[in-house]
DNA sequence: CCAATGCGGTGCAAAAAATGCACCGCCCGG
DNA sequence: CCGGGCGGTGCATTTTTTGCACCGCATTGG
């Protein structure tokens, strides 16, 4: 929407912390931006950056500035969703944020359902932790988050909640395959291999490991859950993971195994969006659809 | 804001029912406004008006689009308003929609109480039956709605509600001036003064008059309640109005009784805005200060 | 049945706005 | 103390918007 520009400007400039870069990324001169921006500020009747040696930061009242526009646009491509809708295209975009854990099995699945009813409905599926994941939905950068235990902040709104057991991860030859229930000392008297601190799965085994006096001391700390699954099969070693990223393989080479729940607590995957705002008509039916399929698992 | 001209010359365009007319209203000519909106609807991917003989009218997306423009509107100027919050000026304007009791002694006092604290806050003050007070809030076109009785539709979202007896009104001299409390009875017996059908005190008497099998038949009917408390002065007949219009005169020539709560359900005032919204600063101020006005009363 | 009227839409030239370019003063770091 | 990068500005140029004249069309009223 071209009537937006100048607000595009404003967050360009605001992310580059320079109007010169930011003029750069938006190729248009620095002048004209900086105009375009001095004019703004003048009409709206309030600075919005501060000019600081080296650049410009925002200032309070950019920040409302910015927050008003990114709500506009949320709500400008709601109602073309809702204009879609009612000359029957059902076009529109959707933007998820996830956990790891989803990227292999589910969100596949349920993206290609949806896209098989609404072939017009594109996605953007971006992978963050269990804190960015909320700041992206308070920056309208995406309309929902399906995360295992996140932290939750005051705009978080919780549409569905399923609980997850932290399960391990092992060959099948591995000494501990034999035991149908693990308990968390087993886990940490084994080499093992864990996600690192910012995800919801080691976050629930750091805690229950300080809790019995016990540290979580993997052999490799990974940001990845696919290299996690993948290096148990190269060397005698556990790692972790939730159920909703596991399928057992057909060959039978990898096995999971439940930590008890006396040692570790079942943990939640929460799908949310942003508290208070109505999503545009394709997010908010792909979030029922989510919903329901979270529900069947 | 002029990055929201398009939707201004749309909104005309839909008031006017005609774009030479629009055009017209908004002081450019025709074809200018035609091709703005030719182009806004090229570019937001579907058509906003319906091409009708003698001219346009919104269809369906337009109404949509209609309804973003205002809640973007009224946002902007409450991120304006904390923004002068911000660096101190506090300024802003407040728009209220309320029924006529209102007016004579109760809205004059607050708003004075509220610009002797905030000079730079201007208002508007509207007066409308109880069914235009919520369509004035769907639109925007208000702030704050104080209505007795109002008709609650979805979209109206209370903030404060007091008790407020429909009250007779006679001169001192009134044969039933004798009595503490009036039967309704009492009142459909007496020549009598009534507003029409649109207010809620009316509503009051004609839905308790049915329940007994009377009528409302009132000598005078009127959208004034200014003229019902003068005209009691001039012929020995009875007005209504509650409580919150009403002020005893220092000679002692009006009074007011209670009609029996028996015969009569005490009505509601209703201080309301519209559902969901966020008010700007100086507005959910104001709607504070009454809210503990109308606790006091 | 046909002119008159008023409507939305369009071609084109004029007016207005935005942009790019060159350059200023400023401040910080080396 | 000076060089580089910053925000800001004057001016010519380009792009966009507007006004004017006019078209085709539908309704209406004689």
């Amino acid at each position: 929407m071209k009537h937006l520009q100048t607000f595009r400007l404003i967050e360009a400039a605001a992310r580059a912390g320079s109007m010169r870069r930011a003029a750069e990324d938006m190729n248009i001169t620095a002048s004209a931006l900086n105009r375009r921006i001095n004019r703004f500020e003048e009409e709206f009747g309030a600075a919005l950056f501060e000019r600081i040696p080296g650049g410009v930061r925002l200032n309070p009242a950019g920040e409302l500035v910015l927050h008003h526009y990114r709500g506009t646009l949320s709500d400008l491509s709601r109602v073309q969703g809702q204009v879609a809708d009612l000359s029957g295209e059902r076009r529109g975009h959707i933007s998820i944020a996830c956990s790891q854990a989803l990227l292999p099995y589910f969100l596949p699945r349920e993206i290609a359902r949806y896209r098989a009813e609404h072939p017009g409905v594109t996605f953007s599926v971006n992978v963050r932790d269990r804190s960015q994941a909320e700041q992206e939905l308070a920056s309208y950068s995406s309309d929902l988050a399906l995360v295992f235990e996140p932290i939750y902040l005051v705009d978080f709104e919780v549409l569905h909640v399923i609980p997850q057991p932290v399960n391990v991860v092992m060959r099948a030859d591995h000494p501990l395959a034999r035991k149908a229930e693990l308990r968390l000392r087993d886990c940490l008297d084994t080499p093992h291999v864990a996600p690192s601190v910012q995800y919801g799965v080691r976050h629930l085994l750091d805690f229950a490991a300080r809790r019995g006096t016990r540290r979580v001391a993997p052999v490799i700390e990974t940001e990845s859950f696919d290299l996690i699954r993948h290096y148990v099969l190269h060397e005698g070693v556990i790692g972790f993971q939730i159920p909703i990223g596991l399928k057992r393989p057909d060959d039978g080479s990898l096995l999971f195994r439940p930590i008890s729940e006396r040692d570790l607590p079942t943990g939640n995957l929460i799908l949310g969006q942003m508290r208070g705002r109505t999503l545009p008509v394709s997010s908010a039916r792909f979030a029922m659809q989510l919903a329901a399929a979270l529900r069947d698992i």
